[in-house]
DNA sequence: GCGTCCAGGTCTACC
DNA sequence: GGTAGACCTGGACGC
């Protein structure tokens, strides 16, 4: 079955999709040319579809296999909509980039939707697995993740693992099977806390708190200090945060200041003018040379 | 082969 | 509130 969505004008699916480094991450897979998003969702009743989601002139189309009903549909463009951020209003953004010659290319392109997951629990699993270690690490432990408690889609793939279905596992098996290390205890914790109702994250999509009071929620969660609840915060839509780590400092540094290490308050003062879009400016900057304009 | 460093940080104890 | 030290893992690097 096929499903198409039409896009925001401005809409840039290679520069979504590429945003940052979740296309490389289990369920979502990006393939060669870039020009397919694959992704496992779950239907309303649990069971896992893949979907190949690709440009179809002025939107998106979703292939999906097999028939789908209503409800299923519904489903999957509610996810696929989240996943893309099709539904975020970027005309802020753009009205604070425009008119600085370094960053016009922001809205011509139309970058700044960063790709998430279906669920904010998904993002926060994942963001924790990228804290203080290589990206082949977080690759690892995800992958583990998936496919020791991912369900199977019918061409063996499998989805992202619920919040019950991590909580039933000991904090043994994130230190022993998945190799989270010390993050095994705050894995095993979050999705307890997830699964028992305790915190719901996918509240924070519609929060209404300040985004410093969001992210001091976001802290509370173990495992979850500043670098990681900024970049939450982004895939929650605020972006006042810098989530400053060891890769952007590096690339400030060579990219904005000609080589020499440079301060974090240094960083702050060069995107401050952007106000609450700082850090997505930001990232932004970091990420230009991932994809030259023709999004190659 | 072995030791060291460190990567898309965070927590805790201590001051 | 600020800071030093500990913390898992695994790839890269030097020897």
């Amino acid at each position: 079955m096929e499903i198409k969505i039409s896009t925001p004008r401005q809409f840039n699916f290679i520069r979504t999709v590429f945003s940052h480094g979740w296309c490389e991450l289990v369920p979502f897979e990006l393939n060669k040319s870039r020009s397919r998003l694959v992704r496992v969702v779950e239907l309303p009743d649990g069971s896992p579809v893949t979907l190949t989601i690709s440009r179809a002139g002025h939107g998106i189309k979703i292939d999906a296999p097999g028939r789908i009903n209503r409800a299923a549909a519904a489903k999957i463009e509610r996810d696929v909509r989240h996943m893309l951020r099709l539904d975020d209003d970027m005309t802020g953004y753009y009205s604070a980039v425009a008119g600085n010659a370094e960053f016009e290319w922001v809205a011509r392109e139309g970058a700044g939707r960063l790709l998430r997951a279906p669920t904010v629990f998904e993002d926060m699993v994942k963001m924790i697995c990228t804290t203080n270690c290589s990206w082949a690490l977080t690759d690892k432990m995800n992958a583990a993740l998936v496919n020791l408690l991912g369900k199977p889609a019918a061409d063996g793939r499998r989805s992202f693992p619920t919040p019950q279905a991590m909580a039933e596992m000991p904090a043994g098996f994130y230190r022993d099977e998945v190799r989270a290390g010390y993050r095994a205890p705050y894995l095993k914790e979050l999705a307890d806390s997830v699964a028992s109702g305790a915190v719901d994250p996918e509240q924070w999509l519609s929060s209404e708190l300040p985004a410093a009071e969001l992210k001091r929620e976001m802290k509370k969660i173990k495992g979850v200090g500043d670098y990681a609840a900024e970049n939450m915060m982004r895939l929650v839509g605020r972006y006042d945060g810098l989530a400053l780590d060891s890769w952007i400092r590096s690339k400030f540094s060579k990219t904005r200041n000609k080589g020499r290490i440079a301060s974090d308050k240094k960083i702050e003062r060069y995107y401050a003018g952007f106000g609450e879009w700082k850090g997505l400016a930001l990232w932004c900057d970091m990420t230009r040379d991932w994809l030259d304009e023709e999004g190659n």
